[in-house]
DNA sequence: ATTATGACCGAAG
DNA sequence: GCTTCGGCCATAA
């Protein structure tokens, strides 16, 4: 399959509930290894943009939940502002860019 | 086949 | 807190 990443990541992602969140380094542990981060977070922005989802079915992956390992909150496609507010929306806080209390919203595997 | 890029990470200054 | 740098990975060109 050509998405495998994408399926992995999702299966991973999709366990994440609402209110707490996951790291790119904590799936690249998960799935691979500490250096895999880089790669998901590229996979995680191309599936957004369905640069090499098929089109039939392009899977719906909560990325907002998915941060940086030093408590910013890295990347969106749609913009950096929506992440931030769908995070805070669903009761982060986050201040100067940066998640406050970091480990107590960590999701762990 | 080779090179460049990026929603990263950790260590170092 | 900051910036810089080296490291690995998948994908695109």
């Amino acid at each position: 399959m050509k998405n495998s990443i994408i399926d992995k990541i999702h299966h991973l992602v999709s366990q994440v509930p609402k209110g707490k969140i996951t790291t790119y380094g904590a799936l690249a542990r998960k799935l691979r290894n500490k250096f895999y981060a880089r790669a998901i977070g590229q996979a995680l922005g191309r599936n957004e943009n369905n640069y090499y989802s098929n089109k039939q079915k392009i899977k719906k992956i909560p990325c907002h939940r998915v941060v940086k390992q030093d408590g910013r909150i890295g990347g969106y496609n749609v913009g950096f502002a929506k992440k931030k507010r769908l995070l805070q929306a669903e009761g982060i806080t986050i201040k100067k860019d940066m998640i406050q209390n970091f480990s107590s919203f960590l999701h762990l595997f």
